[in-house]
DNA sequence: TATTGTTATACTCTATAACTATA
DNA sequence: TATAGTTATAGAGTATAACAATA
């Protein structure tokens, strides 16, 4: 094994802490994000088109790691709602592009006010290297869950 | 880019950033563990119940921060398989202990063993440095998911 | 009356398979 | 034939509500 410089960290002790934090974690975002009358999913959808502007659902099943029935059904829904619309894609007959309404815009805009209220104050609590921790955390935890995925590989 | 040392984290990036690596990880977390029969949350309460010995229906719902008829309902899968079992409570009659059986045991031998090969594959590409980056943020993200939740301390 | 657990029911999220339309 | 999207179906995970037994 191994020396580590200060604390020795095992990866099985890493993987197991990291793993049940992960999952207390979602089931609080889900949670938290159902008085909206948006869905933790639709969220993470609608933040994306908000900042990357209109996309073709395999492109968001590719961002957000899901197949694309998955997006077409959180699409769907937010279609129903009034919240996305659908765009023809300008050279290629088979693809639709997906971007907010006005609807759209305003739900992201009271989410973000107000409905995230308890994860702002929760994240303020932080002092800038506990958040500078979780930042770097995230572009690990991204790394980790696409390792072993082969995309190229038919 | 700018100074990374340096830069103020935003909030709001560090919320984004998390959450969506958070749900990626989960999303992968949920479908590699399926191929053993044993599902993720099966997975999580045989752990505990491994690493903590006997425990009640309620304590295992407060551990996991689920309603304990989700727990019951979980228990009542891994008491179909027979890797748990239940046992009367030596003072409390409304209480049910429950405990792995010997199968149980030899389950979580296995996986560990082979089935979590991906995981520890990919926990072993990172550097110690960012293996204990992670096992900070695990440590944050809990005390995240906790906040501003009122729980028996009130 | 409060707590533990059970039963019944429903919703969210995601997957796989089979299909249509377009490239 | 390959790719984008849709429709149909299913299973995992969890929640709420109503209930029974015990404290």
């Amino acid at each position: 094994m191994r020396d580590a410089a200060n604390t020795p960290i095992s990866i099985e002790t890493a993987i197991t802490e990291l793993s049940l934090a992960v999952g207390q974690l979602i089931r609080r975002l889900r949670s938290e994000s159902n008085p909206d009358g948006l869905t933790w999913s639709q969220t993470v959808v609608l933040a994306r088109l908000a900042s990357a502007g209109p996309m073709v659902t395999a492109d968001l099943a590719r961002a957000e790691a899901v197949k694309p029935q998955s997006m077409g059904a959180t699409l769907a829904e937010l279609e129903l709602d009034g919240l996305v619309k659908r765009r023809a894609h300008p050279t290629d007959g088979r693809q639709v592009l997906f971007e907010l309404t006005a609807d759209g815009v305003e739900a992201r805009r009271k989410r973000s006010a107000a409905k995230q209220k308890w994860l702002l104050d929760a994240m303020a609590q932080f002092t800038v290297d506990e958040r500078r921790t979780l930042v770097a955390a995230a572009g690990l935890i991204r790394r980790l869950s696409e390792t072993g995925t082969h995309r190229s590989e038919s």
